[in-house]
DNA sequence: TCTCGGTATGCTGTACGCAGTCGACGACAA
DNA sequence: TTGTCGTCGACTGCGTACAGCATACCGAGA
């Protein structure tokens, strides 16, 4: 072996426009720079990414399975409206599979993986008392994707990282409320885990992403519901003439 | 209102050739003409198919997301090579679901939801007794996704379908061995829904998965393991007369 | 004034072409 | 014979062009 497996992971491949492109999307879609309900025209997107139309078509139906837009044949792409019923039927399905991940991690984790959940969990606590909110949300999934990676079940990690995906956009703006309490919990899973206790983890993780949920929907229904403009094709006004 | 919106669904859209292709692609991985692990050439499926490389790649991409096919950057598209362990573990994920949309469907079904699955399984009973297992599979799928959908949680039944899709690719070859104790099984658990005993569909849910999960890995620990070939692009042997 | 049909326009869906890249194969050296 | 390097071929990734279609605009008729 030239060099420890270990650790060496994937090399850093140039990665595809298009992979590059599903991230710029979704950055975009997140700062709100691109509005709920906006109809994405393939060559708009294309010129103000500076690529041509294919790697953008192709991440927008990427973007489509992930739920982040909506395909219309032949109509086009547009930013997906999420709805508070859906949020809550989202949030659910985590609750879920994370319920069972947690469950099967504390049967099957190893020494090796608790550790790296605690290491996890400092740097979370870490960045919450930095008020770090942006890494405190990437450590957060972070750790619930080690959790499900723990399970030793493959599909269900595979699944639940794709539910995962899509409560993150959901999940940002209220992530500051939670804060500490949120850590705390994670750190009491930790503990059921490295027990082997599976009942335990089962129960606090439950409670955990209930608290999660009921944390989004509180603050959900404070706001103001803004009439989603009707996704109708968006036309771009005729230039008569422009000298 | 023109009509009762009720029923309009959406109008039968010419299908895009993506959806076509997608379509087409699960049929030929389904029924092994293209072999788990074989390398799928854009070109070549195109060709097949009679459309271009655009919507092949567009529907490969799909593929990928759903676990038909693995995609490797660069090097193209692979047949999933579906594997004992992921196997079980699909099975386990499919019970899980199933298991809390029977409970969700128990809470909210209504007559007209039970009327329809008693009429489902009435088919399904038929098909069995005709010996006709392609009608009995279909109509298997057809009830568990309607439980789903009563479930009320449209996420859910989502997730579900996709997992349900790749079982069956899984199931279709082993369907026959449960004939009518599976049927019997819908019938007790439609009873429970009826009744709306939550835990009750549940449990019997989550039996009903683990017999079917026990039944393919019986018949599956039978097979003979085929020595998976190594995922290497083919290469064309080249010509070098044909006259 | 409202409705209906024609027309124009911009967008999507698809096809095609080119360059980059990856793997295989063969030659050469140790 | 075995390891290494260079070359070649094929396929993917991306760019570009074109056809079809859906929608909005607009004028005519009721």
């Amino acid at each position: 072996m030239l060099v420890s497996d270990r650790a060496t992971a994937k090399i850093p491949r140039p990665a595809t426009l298009r992979e590059s492109v599903i991230e710029a999307i979704q950055e975009l879609i997140v700062s709100r720079q691109l509005k709920p309900g906006q109809h994405l025209v393939e060559s708009e997107l294309a010129e103000l990414l500076g690529v041509s139309r294919q790697p953008v078509r192709e991440a927008l139906q990427q973007l489509s399975t992930e739920g982040w837009v909506d395909l219309h044949p032949g109509q086009g792409a547009f930013v997906h409206v999420p709805t508070l019923e859906e949020a809550d039927q989202l949030l659910a399905v985590r609750a879920l599979l994370e319920t069972e991940s947690a469950r099967l991690a504390a049967q099957n984790a190893d020494a090796e993986g608790v550790k790296r959940l605690r290491e996890l969990c400092a740097r979370g606590i870490a960045a919450v008392e930095a008020d770090d909110v942006e890494a405190a949300v990437a450590t957060n999934s972070e750790l619930h994707a080690l959790v499900t990676a723990l399970s030793g079940n493959k599909v269900l990690a595979e699944l639940a990282a794709q539910v995962a995906r899509r409560v993150r956009w959901y999940h940002t703006p209220v992530a500051r409320q939670r804060g500490m309490t949120s850590w705390q919990e994670h750190a009491a899973l930790i503990d059921a885990i490295e027990a082997g206790d599976a009942a335990r983890a089962a129960q606090i993780m439950r409670e955990h992403t209930e608290h999660t949920r009921a944390s989004y929907m509180e603050q959900r229904a404070a706001e103001p519901v803004e009439p989603a403009p009707k996704p109708v094709r968006r036309r771009r006004p005729r230039v008569v003439s422009e000298s």
